[in-house]
RNA sequence: CGGUGAUUAGCGCAGCCUGGUUAGCGCGUCUCGUUAGGGACGAGAAGGUCGGAGGUUCAAAUCCUCUAUCACCGACCA
């Protein structure tokens, strides 16, 4: 490609709406543009990035025997219904109505349609295990979109469904695609962990997250300094602390604490330190009757409330949702900000590290007052001990080997086993060997593809642009000519080149524009364009050229006879 | 969805508080020329419903009301 022929669309400065620095670049590079909110235009150097990203997906689900489909976006209301998810979804479910006022979605994710499929193809064991996938757009109208394609509204997902008589198979198949993952990962350059995951909406029984670690992803992943263990903080269990509660020393005694609402604010007050006062807060529930009723949480005041881990609970609302003021106002005749569960007649769920406390501070259910002094079973005789809170840097870690460390990952893809969610609630069976029908294992497979890319700049750029892992470049090699088509020997000697390049296969750009070279340079390595090679008369005077790898900037001075061999080595052409 | 802020040329912004000529600046774009190893210089030019609607006023980018969109901070997910 010549970039005269190209649509080459940098940018000096940096667009105002963007704030990482993966989607500064994307736009400075010109790779995207945006539409509206979580829209974008994929231009040309930006396709040629995710097409590449496609194809290594596309190549090894193929290898790992997945057979590709294409289902519509537009799914018709029913199949959603049929799951229970046209109910559980939320908003950011898009629905709409057809001409004929049918109702339907923009597909966030395809398990219905799939589940569909295979209860319509698939009627006998002998005809699985069977795992299709496609690579398609999505739609979810997310609250909150932003940090450009990471999180977007409309993106490209690759989601693989996989069928099974039997669990055994299942996990199979899982690992296959687990190991699949680490394969794709690796072979586009990321820095990556597959970590245990919640598996959240879709719902299922055992998931792994495949996460990029930079420091502007949205997750918080939580590793041990001794052992390989990693998890999502969703799902990090933060163990029972080993020490024993001690038995109270001082009596219960209300103090007044004019003004204090926050934990802090009432630690300040009373001059203690923020982890002797416990923090409550209080959330729907339902009581084994099937009641609606309002349910206590008691963590200390230094930890945080893990919400995946608070709606797992029995009895507990998922979605978790916090009493209004005027719910708690009404039950417990106080005002959040002096709550406690002393003298709490319902339900009372103490956090493990909360559990160990012993003469805490606490609400006094009175609005402005406190109790210090406090101790559970003297005087919160009923409660029970859940894992209830973020783990934190220096705890323990849950498998037991070393402590704990947090740092930030981009989830770009899992894997989940799902079971009989879907096939038993659409009807997807099978006859087994028996002549039996049984709904079928089923396991699902996502790759975020528009995010990989977001993700792959995080980790791979410096202040003069991205820096593409040779797998996933728009162009392997750019040629830059000085003074093309005014000095005959550098134009002859680019053109010339560029055509061997061509003829051996590799993905050339040549800037051939009529710019200055800072320009050139710069552009092309805003552009991240691995190899770079610079033709220019005073070089030519000695018979070479000059090479300039992308990675680290270094210049070498290569004989003009070497540097298609260089190259061809370069990019295994 | 809640809170905060923004919307003026392709991009980045000033002007608004205190209403009053032809709405400016930098970058980019186009033409001509000089340049040519790190986003050059000179001369000229194009490009604006001041987000939209309504109102106040002799007069609105500027004041008021409504509305749309975008961004940032908190609850969702590939």
């Amino acid at each position: 490609m010549r970039t005269s022929k190209f649509l080459i669309s940098t940018l000096k400065e940096v667009p105002a709406e963007a704030s990482v620095a993966s989607h500064q670049l994307m736009l400075r590079a010109g790779l995207i543009r945006q539409l509206a909110s979580g829209l974008y235009v994929w231009l040309p150097a930006g396709l040629r990035v995710l097409n590449k990203a496609e194809n290594i997906i596309r190549e090894e689900m193929d290898k790992s025997g997945a057979l590709e489909i294409n289902m519509p976006v537009v799914q018709p209301a029913e199949l959603w219904q049929e799951s229970g998810r046209w109910e559980k979804y939320g908003p950011e479910l898009c629905r709409f109505r057809d001409r004929k006022e049918n109702s339907f979605v923009l597909g966030p994710t395809h398990e219905e349609v799939v589940t569909w499929l295979a209860s319509y193809e698939v009627k006998s064991y002998k005809q699985l295990p069977l795992n299709l996938y496609q690579i398609q757009t999505k739609f979810r109208d997310e609250v909150r979109p932003r940090f450009g394609v990471m999180r977007g509204r409309e993106f490209v997902m690759k989601d693989a469904y996989s069928f099974h008589t039997n669990l055994e198979s299942l996990h199979e198949t899982y690992q296959l695609m687990y190991d699949t993952y680490n394969r794709i990962f690796t072979r586009m350059g990321l820095f990556f962990r597959p970590v245990e995951a919640d598996t959240g909406s879709i719902g299922g029984n055992h998931s792994h997250e495949f996460q990029v670690l930079a420091d502007a992803g949205e997750d918080i992943i939580v590793f041990s300094n001794e052992s390989d263990y990693a998890a999502n903080i969703e799902m990090a269990e933060a163990p029972m602390p080993a020490e024993e509660r001690k038995a109270p020393a001082e009596s219960l005694t209300k103090v007044a604490t004019p003004d204090a609402h926050t934990v802090e604010e009432v630690a300040a007050f009373l001059k203690r330190d923020v982890s002797t006062v416990a923090k409550t807060l209080v959330v729907h529930g339902e009581t084994p009757e099937g009641q609606d009723c309002l349910v206590m949480l008691v963590l200390r005041g230094d930890h945080e409330l893990n919400e995946v881990k608070a709606e797992k609970i029995p009895g507990i609302s998922a979605p978790l949702t916090f009493a209004s003021e005027k719910e708690i106002q009404e039950t417990l005749g106080a005002l959040p900000g002096s709550l406690g569960p002393v003298g709490f007649k319902g339900r009372i769920i103490v956090d493990r590290a909360a559990s160990v406390m012993s003469d805490f501070c606490t609400g006094a259910n009175e609005t402005g007052f406190h109790y210090t002094g406090a101790n559970l079973v003297r005087d919160i005789p009923e409660f029970e001990v859940q894992d209830l809170r973020n783990i934190v840097a220096g705890d323990p870690s849950p498998d037991g080997k070393g402590t704990v460390i947090l740092k930030h990952g981009i989830e770009v893809g899992q894997v989940f086993e799902l079971g009989t969610k879907y096939s038993a609630a659409m009807g997807a069976t099978v006859l087994d060997e028996n002549g039996k029908n049984i709904p079928m294992e089923m396991g699902c497979y996502g790759i975020g593809v528009t995010r990989v890319i977001a993700a792959a700049i995080e980790q791979n750029h410096d202040d003069r642009g991205i820096i593409w892992p040779d797998a996933l470049a728009p162009f392997q090699v750019a040629l830059i000519p000085l003074n093309y088509g005014k000095s005959a020997q550098v134009t002859e000697t680019a053109d010339k080149l560029y055509e061997d390049l061509i003829q051996a296969g590799a993905e050339v750009l040549l800037d051939d524009r009529n710019e200055r070279p800072g320009v050139k340079f710069a552009d092309m390595e805003l552009l991240g364009i691995p190899h770079i090679v610079i033709i220019g008369d005073k070089t030519l005077q000695e018979g070479a050229v000059e090479y300039e790898a992308r990675k680290d900037l270094a210049k070498t001075k290569v004989p003009l006879t070497d540097i298609r061999n260089l190259l061809r080595e370069k990019i295994g052409k």
